[in-house]
DNA sequence: CATGAATGAGAGTTCATTCAT
DNA sequence: AATGAATGAACTCTCATTCAT
């Protein structure tokens, strides 16, 4: 009879998977679903081929994993916004960005938008999934902090529905190019400075203009 | 010495390669490169599948030619907005924005940018390629057209080089999700209106302080 | 009504097939017969590839057409030997060896012989017509020279059918390599003395011991 | 760590390679390379085509590692002959011809000589491999034992460098024969009867006149 | 007659998936 | 649980063959 596994063990075992997903998601985002074998997946988890099929029934079923686990984190990361939810909504888009940047873009989790559009066509239960799950409750998060404003009155009265995508638009595009573009074709920009320059700039856009300093009120 | 193919058949066989090309793009775009069969490709463009060898040497030669040909478009498409250059950076940039959309972003070209991304990591040299010849120039017009504004007082001392991103980043993201989630998740979303939106956002962005119409001089 | 073509084409009309296949027996001999494309066999002979099927009706028709008229110059090589044969079977084998190689093996036909022993196997009816018809009746020849030498009491009393096969196959495989190794691994064998020291040893190796010269009578 | 492979697993593995290119020279004899499909390889090794793979990189890597172990036999066959070389030339030669039929020309390695043939303007590298490791080493063993024989006497002044493939000539010319024409068109010859005949006529070729019995001194 | 664009069956090659060990 | 040899369906690519011009 089995002694028990160790603490040692165990812990590598209940980590596999995340294992597995870690490194298909990698390489996913580098090549793409189809033009990635699991051989390379399973050498970069340092393990066999037969095993990723001791914990996933097939490819496809890597692939809807590696979504679902790369969609719990922005979940979580969104219901954080909300726990920290100022009343203003400048601070609350300041936030939302930088934070999306700081915890989802800028990681290894910044691949997961160019995969999903990558893959929207050929995966579109997953497609829909991440939209309900992710896309939708985050615009919701934005268009929330954007009427907000305007209901305050500081920002100018803008259609909350379209502002969300344009807000969130650049940094998705920023993440994109570092997963794709980047590799070859480095530009020199600075991210940080990218997401300043953004938020700033849409913020500008956003707010009603406000009295020219000196002018007769 | 054989005779000239007659005027028919001469037309078609000059057409073929831009019938295949666009075949292609339209799958490519729609399922990725690795996933698309040439088979399909052959099928849409009404052929068999050796044809396509008589025009192309291999699967990835047809990518490049797929890349090659939409390239042209966003060249000539920039050019023009040269020609029609006007001085007003404001004008300037709204032309810019909207004729990307309506001449590349809405149509079929519209895919490219998000073929591309997908494949730049299978496709570095290509993805250079597309760099240098599309997007480095498209960032220079809008670069100038920001720091024309800057110059003349227009705009706010804002960094050129970040900006040009910044600008077109929202236009590739919807033309991206043209190309992936729109099919499975349609949101809501006029185009026009987005377009519009955004426009109006980056130029409130942009500009200092104007005079509040109506306020007083 | 088309005119009555000129002489001039008439003859190239007629020249055709040959031209055909003796561009095809150049290309099989080299390449062998799977591996040759018929583009190039069309190529070679300056014609398209079209024009092959106005002559022969298939790729396996056109081999058979290279093997029967590689054949004819073997038999009437054959039968001009029957009519300068000499009462001399010493003299009769010299010139039948010191012939074949001279109007077969240094020629292009020379590479008949690998030709058809690489394709016996996929071609075994052609490999039946070319034994009966080349290899049987040189044979014949040889054995009957021998034969007539042995009655003549100038050779030993060796086997005539195993010495035909022994007096052409070093003149085969001289053909062979010449086809085959000697475009890569060049040897420097001199062909004519090759073929002289052959005809040397055979001979020698047939003769009854003759007193030797100068020896008492 | 994974645990070695039983006994019986890892044989059929290390055995495996052999039996693949022991089907491939069957096959590629018989029916030349270009004309053998890897399904027939796969199918008479009692695989499936893409074990073949798991092996051999493709079909050119399979038919180079063919020629590779048909050439061993071929080089330890020589140097066995090495081993037991007689002072005696007559007896060498008798030998080494004897020898080369009964383990190269009569087994299923001589169809290697008939494959290097026909595959030699297709594979320049393989067969300029073959020429300096079998052919030239044979021939240079050849020429070794006539220079032997005439430096004793006992051989005429011939030239040794022509007279080592005039003696094994005949050997292959046989060998190719059992491997094309013979399954057509079998002629009744017996090979042991040949090589002897071939034997008997090269050494009473090579032989200086002896004195003839009773003749006077 | 001659052409060469078009075809599609077939071959080489890949890789997700299975399973004996 | 883990392995990796084996499988075979599916894909890219080739080329003998056809036929409208």
């Amino acid at each position: 009879m089995p002694a028990e596994p160790t603490t040692a063990r165990r812990r590598r075992k209940e980590a596999r998977p995340q294992e597995l997903t870690d490194a298909a998601l990698a390489l996913f985002v580098e090549k793409g679903f189809a033009a990635t074998r699991l051989d390379e997946v399973a050498a970069r988890a340092g393990v066999s081929k037969g095993t990723l099929y001791l914990y996933f029934d097939s490819k496809e079923a890597l692939f809807k994993a590696v979504i679902r686990e790369g969609v719990v984190p922005a979940i979580e990361a969104g219901e954080a916004m909300l726990a920290e939810q100022a009343d203003d909504p400048v601070t609350l888009l300041r936030i939302f960005l930088q934070s999306w940047w700081d915890r989802i873009g800028s990681t290894e989790l910044g691949g997961i938008p160019k995969l999903m559009m990558s893959e929207a066509g050929n995966f579109p239960e997953v497609a829909r999934y991440y939209d309900e799950v992710v896309i939708q409750r985050g615009l919701a998060l934005l268009r929330t902090a954007v009427q907000r404003g305007i209901d305050q009155g500081i920002f100018r009265p803008v259609d909350p529905a379209l502002i969300g995508t344009l807000l969130i638009a650049p940094l998705i595009h920023l993440a994109n190019w570092r997963n794709s573009f980047a590799a070859c074709c480095g530009n020199g920009i600075d991210p940080q400075a990218y997401v300043d320059a953004h938020i700033d700039l849409v913020l500008n856009g956003l707010r009603v203009q406000p009295s020219l300093p000196g002018a007769p009120q």
